[in-house]
RNA sequence: CGCAGGGUGGAGCAGUCUGGUAGCUCGUCAGGCUCAUAACCUGAAGGUCGUUGGUUCAAAUCCAACCCCUGCAC
């Protein structure tokens, strides 16, 4: 009989993951925790988690666990598992969880640990500007996200990557760390290496505030936060009331033109979306108003002819003059 | 039944309150000017104003229902 395998999770960075499972021949994906589903959205329609959706439709034995009461408890002991796996789940496991498996728990996290424990390794990395992350398979220990790990698996950082699509590289390279993995979890052959603990670092939970972008800081790291918030909760600005995301910008030189920052303008054909930072120019590439769909900042100028007039800013005479190099 | 904004030539918008000729900035096409240009000039094509019904002499505009999109909240 194959070993049993039980899954933690509620995000769908941890489908690859389970898809890997459901697939593999030694073992059998006996069963899922995650949470229940909630009205979500616009209309609060009930909407299920993307984990209890794909259960659902692979016929995997789920339980929506609202608390790791008791009930969840039981569950957990009934599906009889004999290693345990979680990733992404949202709840700090009780200790009588973790010993439950035979063969143990093990937390994939999505960054190189010991850096980045905590609620938001992709977005710090992002916003660190690292050039590379990682995943970590560890073992579970009471302590968040110190257990020694098993194995790690690097990614590089691209500089166009946003929490978006560098969650979708992890959530694929978390699936093959897991396939190197796993023969040497159920032959239990592995070493494992201890955390440095002096080397530690934590990230806190993203909140919506963290999102409003504030002009004073350099561009460099006002891209970074556009590129680290996206899709959520997203960069904005406020202007005239007015809450306006930006999607998309990029740095147009690092020299400190003596702008104000927080000043917009544009270029002599009015083609792009320009901002003053504390340290050189924020280009806005694309931009969005409430209400309204994902534009570049062209088609932003066009329909929002009083914007620059209105924010008390002006029209930049002469490239070259302004923006050369030297 | 959580709150709110929107759907107008290919793009982004104005016009709706106060019903009466389809408008603006671009794009496209043709021609012109220029050493040249994302510049400038001239001209042209391109719209059942989300759908259906109602009110009216007359509806993008007022009323009703429905479809779709988006922001917030979560």
């Amino acid at each position: 009989m194959n070993p049993r395998v039980v899954f933690f999770s509620t995000s769908e960075i941890s489908l690859p993951c389970l898809e890997f499972l459901q697939h593999e021949p030694t073992i059998t994906l006996c069963g899922i925790l995650t949470q229940p589903a909630r009205a979500k959205g616009r209309g609060h329609m009930q909407t299920a988690n993307p984990i209890a959706l794909w259960a659902q439709e692979h016929q995997i034995p789920f339980y929506p666990a609202e608390t790791l009461d008791d009930a969840a408890f039981h569950w957990l002991q009934s599906v009889q598992p004999s290693l345990g796996i979680v990733f992404s789940f949202g709840h700090r496991l009780p200790q009588r969880f973790l010993t439950i498996p035979p063969l143990g728990m093990w937390n994939l996290h999505t960054s190189l640990l010991p850096k980045y424990r905590g609620a938001s390794p992709i977005q710090t990395a992002l916003l660190q500007g690292d050039r590379e992350t990682g995943v970590t398979l560890m073992s579970m220990t009471e302590a968040l996200d110190a257990g020694p790990w098993l194995m790690q698996k690097t990614v590089p950082i691209a500089p166009t990557d946003t929490t978006l699509t560098l969650t979708q590289t992890l959530a694929q390279a978390s699936a093959e760390c897991l396939q190197t993995s796993l023969p040497r979890l159920l032959s239990r052959s592995y070493t494992l290496i201890p955390q440095e603990e002096s080397q530690a670092t934590f990230c806190k939970k993203i909140t919506k505030m963290d999102g409003r972008l504030d002009f004073s800081q350099p561009a460099i790291e006002l891209e970074r936060r556009i590129r680290a918030f996206q899709p959520w909760p997203g960069a904005y600005f406020f202007q005239k009331n007015e809450r306006l995301l930006v999607l998309q910008a990029h740095v147009l030189d690092m020299i400190d033109r003596s702008l104000t920052p927080g000043m917009f303008f544009t270029d002599p054909h009015q083609k792009t979306l320009q901002v003053g930072t504390g340290k050189g120019i924020l280009v806005i590439d694309r931009i969005q108003k409430a209400g309204k769909k994902p534009i570049s900042s062209a088609e932003f100028l066009r329909g929002n002819r009083t914007f620059l007039a209105t924010a008390e800013n002006r029209r930049l005479g002469s490239t070259k003059e302004k923006f050369s190099l030297h």
